[in-house]
DNA sequence: GACTAATTTGCGCAAATACGCAAATATCGG
DNA sequence: CCGATATTTGCGTATTTGCGCAAATTAGTC
């Protein structure tokens, strides 16, 4: 593994390591459909402009998907994908 | 799972999602052996003091072990324990 | 076009964080 | 005890980060 791989893994834990992010994420893992933003401000008391930001740092990390849908912005998560990233990430810890 | 429980969950990640860190971490994950911080800090270019609190920032996260040895302080890795907490939150995200 | 609702962006601030250096501490061998 | 080695801690600093508020943007509705 080279450095930029490794950099890009250390940034989705650092996205996922922040509390009100990991709420979003646990909060949209529990909709089977893609949440918009204000329904997602809900989940942890912060302002919106606050969520909008941590949603752009997990859509940049890959962890959510957005979609335009009319005026708001829906956003679903990637699931499989970030499930993969984790457990490869466990399967190179355990050996 | 109760905020107390979130917020560990999230400082477990912030602690391994940075760069030096989670550097540390794969080194220590290509030895058998324990090891000193020392040899630790050849895989990343930082101070000794440097190295000294981001191992202790993982042994408080339960990441990594400690046990004094003369005058030097051996390092190993909780393999099963963070593997095991990491595949937990895959297995919740992937639903 | 005017009005409203959803979201983002600019700005400033306070707290956290990563870092290097130097000093302190601990432990070993002579 | 003394010097050497390993590690931690105190301190100052530069950067990052999370936050709220207000203004700007975008898109739907009338």
């Amino acid at each position: 593994m080279d450095d930029d791989q490794r950099q890009e893994l250390a940034d989705l834990l650092k996205a996922l390591g922040e509390f009100n992010r990991l709420s979003l994420v646990y909060e949209l893992c529990q909709c089977n459909a893609p949440q918009n933003a204000m329904c997602l401000c809900d989940c942890c008391s912060v302002d919106s402009s606050v969520v909008s930001r941590h949603l752009k740092v997990l859509a940049q990390q890959g962890v959510v998907q957005m979609e335009k849908k009319g005026r708001e912005r829906v956003y679903s998560l990637n699931r499989s994908d970030v499930a993969h990233r984790l457990r490869a990430l466990a399967d190179q810890i355990e050996g």
